[in-house]
RNA sequence: GGGCCGUUAGCUCAACCGGUAGAGCAACUGACUCUUAAUCAGUGGGUUGUAGGUUCGAGUCCUACACGGCCCA
């Protein structure tokens, strides 16, 4: 690479820092007290007129970002956590004045001083006293333009931050609505809890999963996949309700709505069964957007969603039949096998239509359901074949109780009555592992700990997860899940 | 996995049909007591992502690879 133009500019940098020890400076003090920040101090004299001093003494301490120099005077505008702030140095008052020369952009400062307005309005600080708390040794981005390449944006989020401050915003909110829904739960009376990262058999989902090694048990072990088997485990254990918020680790490929790891809320609640969990989503998303937003309706990439409850509901078979064109009944495989033979006839190694049936029921979901799917919507009562860990529906044949939100055709949810016959989730299993031994990398496992916690008696329970990165960039309006992650997956670039 | 696009100074971007790689910001020197993308004068900074190939001559054309973006199964 070249870098001599930045090695230059380092060099100057480490000399500059040399020059101010010398000038008494002290390089790296070990804390500062900043008795103000920039935004509140703009916002207390806001109403403040042009020319107008005050005589509170304050001290602000930041990043400088822009510095004009002016000969015997200088301007430089200041960035804390919370905002900007100009202050002002002249030679007249300032015994150190010759040393701001040696200060760059990016480095950080504590002034000292009163305020007063400029002729144009600017509240500034007009420095009595100032040191150096850190210096920058590399340069800043463009400061007009900030980061526009993507991947410098993902490898070094920190310069995009500190450049583009609107990029904090989308983080801002993820913190708030993870924190508005903590609040909602636990007024409900759920219980917050923790569960293995590290698992022996990883459960709960159709996934391939990353894999580690204890060096000490000499074992390797996975990264979960899901909240669910532990979370159950719970349950059976006493806990009537239980929640957990925490990251997934998938092994898959990445895209616009999907990041290898991933963030997830799961619940589990006891005596309830799916539509009251349904109900509770509805209900939890629309407080959570009114306490965010003032109401339950958000635009996302141009398209206006409406959260009020009740969002609209359909049948997973009946849906995906009738927008297929599909006239028999959905889980009628014979049929359903020719008909995808003559219409989807393509496959990878083997025709869909030969594939297990429950490839071919994700596949049309994937085809003619989920993406058309903008507005908030259920897509209840799936396919007893992909829902290893639902209960059979009460009153259909071949179908579970089941429900997945979906909006602008990403699934942000998934929510059973769960499955609490430990005799009939060992059949669930058994099918399962058939399938992995045919070759299915993503089948369920079979795990015998859970069975077993199971066959102690898990009471009747509905259960939920929740995707939060995807909820986040519906609500924060940005286009891919990278934008709601500080720190994206990136292969490394060396 | 496939297709398209991108990768040029620390940052943001130019460079016509293949003909000596430029600008703004940043940096350096100087001027300047209300600037705010400060301004003005001057200076330095490049293995054009990597490796090959075609050519008298390659940032530009070809091949492979790396990283990234968008779209598709």
């Amino acid at each position: 690479m070249a870098e001599k133009s930045l090695k230059e500019q380092r060099d100057q940098r480490i000399s500059n820092l040399q020059q101010l020890e010398e000038a008494g400076f002290e390089a790296y003090p070990y804390s500062y007290e900043a008795a103000a920040q920039a935004a509140s101090l703009q916002e207390k004299y806001e109403g403040g007129e042009a020319g107008e001093h005050w005589d509170e003494q304050v001290t602000v301490a930041g990043r400088i970002m822009t510095f004009r120099g002016m000969g015997k005077v200088s301007f430089a505008t200041l960035q804390d956590a919370s905002g900007r702030i100009q202050a002002f140095f002249q030679r007249d008052t300032l015994e150190q004045y010759r040393s701001l020369k040696k200060f760059d952009l990016g480095d950080w400062i504590e002034v000292e001083g009163t305020l007063f307005k400029t002729k144009t309005g600017e509240l500034t600080v007009q420095v009595t006293d100032f040191r150096l708390l850190v210096k920058s040794l590399r340069p800043l981005p463009d400061k007009w333009h900030g980061v526009t390449d993507k991947e410098l944006r993902y490898r070094q989020r920190y310069l995009d931050l500190m450049v583009s401050p609107d990029t904090r915003k989308p983080f801002v909110v993820r913190s708030r609505f993870i924190a508005l829904m903590r609040r909602y739960l636990d007024d409900l009376g759920f219980f917050e809890v923790e569960t293995p990262v590290l698992q022996a058999i990883p459960g709960g989902a159709e996934a391939r999963p990353f894999i580690t090694h204890h060096n000490a048990l000499d074992h390797d072990f996975h990264l979960r996949i899901s909240l669910e088997l532990y979370l159950k485990r719970l349950i059976v254990g006493g806990f009537d309700a239980v929640y957990e918020i925490g990251r997934n680790f998938r092994n898959e490929g990445l895209s616009w709505k999907h990041n290898p790891e991933y963030t997830m809320m799961e619940l589990y609640w006891a005596g309830r069964d799916y539509l009251d969990i349904l109900k509770l989503v509805e209900d939890m998303m629309a407080y959570i957007l009114t306490e965010l937003t003032g109401g339950t309706r958000i635009t996302y990439q141009g398209t206006e969603l409406n959260f009020t409850p009740p969002w609209p509901r359909v049948d997973f078979t009946g849906e995906v039949a009738r927008r297929a064109g599909i006239t028999f009944d959905l889980l009628d495989e014979p049929k359903l096998r020719e008909w995808v033979a003559v219409h989807l006839p393509g496959g990878e190694d083997v025709p869909l239509a030969e594939q297990p049936i429950g490839q071919i029921l994700n596949k049309l979901y994937d085809i003619y359901l989920e993406p058309h799917l903008e507005q908030p919507t259920f897509v209840m009562d799936h396919p007893l074949a992909i829902s290893p860990l639902a209960r059979k529906h009460r009153s259909r044949e071949g179908v579970v109780e089941r429900f997945e939100p979906v909006v602008m055709g990403m699934e942000i949810g998934n929510s059973f009555s769960e499955l609490n016959d430990a005799i009939d989730q060992r059949e669930r299993f058994e099918a399962q592992l058939a399938l992995r031994e045919a070759g299915d990398e993503e089948a369920h496992q079979l795990d015998e700990d859970f069975l077993t916690a199971l066959e102690y008696g898990m009471p009747p329970t509905g259960g939920l997860g929740l995707g939060i990165d995807r909820i986040v960039m519906l609500l924060t309006d940005q286009p891919s899940i990278r934008d709601v992650i500080l720190f994206p997956l990136m292969k490394p670039d060396d």
